[in-house]
DNA sequence: AATTGCATGTAACAGGTTACATGATTGC
DNA sequence: GCAATCATGTAACCTGTTACATGCAATT
């Protein structure tokens, strides 16, 4: 359901065609909630099917056409009625915390290998955010500025204090997960140096004596 | 494939029925990478299939039978070839932070009551990370002293740092959470003080004389 | 005439969620 | 005799990923 109100949440401040939300998208939610356009056209379908939105052909040059979208009373109902609901959080799924969990049954370098990666990920999605955070602060964001000529001015503070409060909430985690593969990197080489030979450790389970052993 | 190496993980120290590892699962690499049963149960059946693992059928009273499953050689190998690979990350989907980058579509008591419950969602996990910091230093989970009892001692230290360090980094993005949600808290408080009247504002786009006016 | 950008998808698959389904055994 | 817990799944559905597919329009 986020996509669709990530989808919603940029129709509401004017209609835009398929392509252009998809661009959007991908310069200003998408920072959030990233999707491909293979989700998004069919997605807009089935919101249209919905009644969410309303899709209005457009003639382009001779034959060409585009589907320009805007979003429906029940559409601009059903997005405040999501920003009233409770949220709903996913069970936590993190591969990288579960392979941290893991990383004596490696070499060293693997391990750090996969620490120094961990680090470039993130550093990566922090310059992302960072620079929407400037592009925020200098109203120089295509959607932003949309949204702020669409609403009444005395609005304009809350816009922008929002969005830079959820990111500002992704650059500290970013800095977080940054700041942990940096103190993992520096545990390695603590591990390495004090305890014995780091071998990796090979299950003891394989073979038909490990099943007899465990046997009740 | 996360699922698979979290199933992995566990196997490698010890063969366990499917029921014993869903149960195991979830007091441990559960906290990391939540999965129900009935996503294991067949995730296993995948794994033998794959000849990831071997099961061995046993009976247990008049009729009743368990498969206690444990891990091949090449289940090995491919747990430790995972752990040398680099990681897959996962594009960003955050719900919580989209929502609050809307945060001024809605009244402030919907904005508090969703960044109370985000506080509360992460303190939850907190808790739980937490707690489980606290069974890892008191060496006081059947997972991990199996783990150890199955290692030389030698690679008791480590086993025990990654252990703490991967849940060290989840306990720090559960603060940073709450951090977070408690500066929204005051932002929301903030801007209700000083800005006007906080109307939540709905979309213009609403109607056909909407489409007309963004028309080419 | 060729490239870039506009414009819109489909198909197959992987992974995860929810709900449902069933029955045996052990301890009280 | 009954409850808890051991034990194992299936089916339908939703979301998302990857790869593929197509063609027009505007610009150089």
């Amino acid at each position: 359901m986020s996509l669709r109100n990530a989808l919603l949440a940029l129709l509401r401040v004017g209609p835009l065609s398929g392509y252009e939300l998809q661009k959007q998208f991908s310069v200003s939610v998408g920072h959030v909630w990233h999707a491909p356009d293979s989700q998004i056209y069919p997605e807009l379908r089935k919101m249209e099917a919905a009644g969410l939105i309303r899709g209005e052909e457009q003639v382009r040059g001779e034959r060409g056409t585009r589907r320009v979208y805007h979003v429906t009373e029940a559409g601009d109902r059903a997005f405040l009625d999501w920003m009233e609901s409770p949220l709903e959080y996913s069970r936590v799924r993190d591969p990288a915390h579960l392979r941290a969990a893991y990383l004596e049954t490696t070499t060293p370098e693997a391990a750090r290998e996969f620490l120094r990666s961990h680090v470039e990920q993130w550093q990566g999605e922090l310059e992302q955010w960072e620079g929407e955070l400037r592009r925020i602060d200098a109203v120089d964001n295509p959607m932003l500025v949309r949204r702020l000529v669409a609403t009444p001015p005395e609005q304009h503070e809350r816009t922008i204090a929002f969005k830079r409060f959820a990111y500002e909430g992704l650059v500290d985690r970013a800095r977080g997960e940054i700041e942990w593969a940096r103190r993992g990197l520096a545990l390695v080489d603590e591990l390495e140096a004090s305890s014995g030979a780091w071998t990796a450790w090979t299950a003891i389970s394989s073979g038909p004596e490990a099943s007899e052993r465990a046997a009740p």
